[in-house]
DNA sequence: TCCATATTTCAATAATCCTTGAACTGTTGA
DNA sequence: TCAACAGTTCAAGGATTATTGAAATATGGA
């Protein structure tokens, strides 16, 4: 992830609608889900859903494929990862205040600590 | 940090004067610098640098004091931690792929692994 | 008090981004 | 092949955001 890259990223993040189809397709795993009802859930047109998943598309934040009539959609989560590590890089530099709260949310990934799901 | 703060958060970082700038205070660390210095660095005009830093102050990443004539911002690392932590937030749900190249980051940060500074 | 410095504010313009609806493309089943 | 379904593309308009330069504010020193 580089600064170019980072830029486009957080763009397509500053958007409500965006932000809200990027956590649902991070929650809705490896599955994805359809335009369609990404549409439905967040409540907008599909002319309107499918200008904003291109626009995600093209951040790297999320991916498609075609399954029958239907287009797919599923995170990126190596992006989304890119992402926060480009947002901490610079933050061992003498302060650890910025990766404090972040290796606090990430220990609950922590190989052995599956006991806490959700 | 909720989703409204988010947006204007990924918002304010989605602009490149911008993530120069937040960039650039965090590694100035809490001594932080002023505008002009700012300015100068990021060689954009005072009334632009302003601009931005206003918009950054009100998404809460940076916060301003004045300091004799001049005004010296620094980064809020709590709110870049918090930031970070928003877009983790959700990663834990069955996703440690988001989390781990961020407990990656954040592990140089960790209290006894401080000889790997930088 | 007056001037220089440091920075912000304002108004106008330019640029970018978002929304909308209509038309288009690809896929499936009758 | 045709109709229905699932999405996308396009152009127009509205809304938001960025840039610019001139004027205003605040501070400190002569």
């Amino acid at each position: 992830m580089d600064q170019r890259q980072a830029l486009i990223a957080f763009g397509a993040l500053s958007q409500e609608t965006r932000l809200y189809i990027v956590r649902m397709l991070v929650v809705s795993g490896p599955g994805g889900m359809a335009a369609g009802a990404i549409a439905e859930k967040a409540e907008v047109s599909p002319s309107n859903i499918s200008f904003h998943l291109k626009e995600l598309e093209r951040s790297g934040l999320i991916a498609q494929q075609r399954e029958s009539r239907s287009i797919i959609y599923t995170a990126n989560y190596e992006a989304l990862g890119g992402l926060v590590r480009f947002l901490m890089e610079d933050c061992c530099s003498g302060h650890p205040e910025i990766c404090a709260p972040a290796a606090e949310v990430a220990a609950c990934c922590a190989p052995k600590g599956k006991e806490k799901l959700q």
